[in-house]
DNA sequence: TGAAGAAGTGAACAACTATTCACGCCGGAA
DNA sequence: TTCCGGCGTGAATAGTTGTTCACTTCTTCA
């Protein structure tokens, strides 16, 4: 009488739930959170409509995970390249660059996750992922004012104007074209990266320095995620 | 037979689409772009529904010309500030200052202006608004690289940054709390003024004077349109 | 193998608002 | 004063999508 849920079934459904997520984050790469619809979506992911409703209870709570999920990544991306560097200061100047390299190699993406208009509300989800990856610069900030490579400063808001500059300068409207071409692409990452560093206090000749180590690293796997 | 409009019914109809305009102009300023329905906006203004149709051919119009407007407002306003200043790195950091402070007056109206979702299409409209300002901005920077005070740089870019930076930091999710106060509100300016000049390369002793100079004409009409 | 319940389906539904339009009214010309 | 046409009206319309649910199909277990 009991129904109890085989392994199979269970990893069946974990597949399935991965695979509306995976179709949801496709559809966003594409075109944009606006291609988010629950119809395109269980198309993309072989399942009916009803389906999706089985795994999510509405379109908020699957595009809150969406963004949960990429910010994830994200994440720990930034940790892993911030964590690679030799000192507090390479750290910061790795962090950003690695943002603005990820920004850049899904745009659509980026833009959908970060501000571009969705009809059902998602703020609370954008608002925790711009926390984390804030609260993870922040840090790094931190860590270089107490090295004593910086001065003093509202470290919290110093990173939220960081992450604000890189995604207005590298995926807002206003942002330059072609930066398919990876010249372009090393071009900007650069220059966003040099003001950042200056901004919260590096000193010109030392912030270049450092801009040159912490972006050919970043850049060169990019160019493969650029391609996809 | 010829019906021709009297100079006083040209007047009123003039006056007419200024109320709706303004109506529109304070939805958005009370609950954001969500708040601008046609609806609302037609009771505010005194008229019917139907009679916003009259003057605006759809909804994204309106929203067009509300944006247009208020844009128009804000770079007269950047102008006049860099304008007054003495010298050309005076001119950006008064610039910087009159934006930070402008968005803050009316943080919800520029978060609408900005970047919150609308159900209609006002991307052209939106893109067009930062241009001017980011135009305007670059225009400054550039004036500085000129007179030998700045390094030299992609203006274009490091404009769309300085703004984005500022709109993150002041009005964005992780915006600090309690900018009404006063004093809040001028350590912000200050903060984030800061962070704008040392990003296009001023040093970082020489930015903090510019600061004190440019925020304090800048904050004092300021806590006016606050209280308003 | 068959009963019981879970998972999947997709057409129908619901809710929200921008937009329309047939009608009444007011201001202008003679 | 009277006729005419544009202006104002607001209830009705329409289009878009998220969401539901009665039904079918599949899986488990005795």
């Amino acid at each position: 009488m009991v129904y109890r849920r085989t392994h199979q079934v269970v990893k069946r459904l974990a597949a399935r739930r991965s695979a509306i997520l995976a179709a949801a984050r496709d559809a966003a790469a594409d075109g944009g959170m606006a291609a988010v619809q629950i119809a395109p979506v269980s198309v993309r992911a072989n399942v009916a409509a009803g389906t999706v409703y089985r795994y999510f209870p509405s379109k908020a709570d699957l595009i809150s995970e969406l963004i949960a999920d990429v910010s994830r990544d994200e994440l720990a991306a930034v940790r892993r390249a911030a964590d690679a560097a030799p000192g507090p200061s390479s750290a910061l100047a790795a962090a950003v660059t690695t943002v603005a390299v990820h920004v850049l190699s899904q745009r659509k993406l980026a833009w959908g996750i970060l501000a571009e208009p969705v009809d059902v509300d998602v703020s609370a989800s954008r608002l925790a992922s711009r926390r984390e990856i804030s609260g993870e610069i922040a840090a790094r900030i931190d860590a270089a004012v107490r090295a004593g490579h910086l001065p003093a400063q509202d470290t919290a808001l110093a990173a939220t104007a960081l992450l604000g500059a890189l995604h207005e300068a590298l995926v807002g409207p206003l942002a330059p074209e072609n930066l398919d071409d990876p010249g372009r692409l090393r071009d900007a990452v650069q220059t966003v990266t040099l003001l950042a560093l200056r901004a919260v206090g590096v000193m010109d000749a030392r912030a270049r320095g450092l801009v040159v180590q912490a972006v050919l690293p970043a850049v060169l796997p990019a160019k493969a995620l650029v391609g996809a």
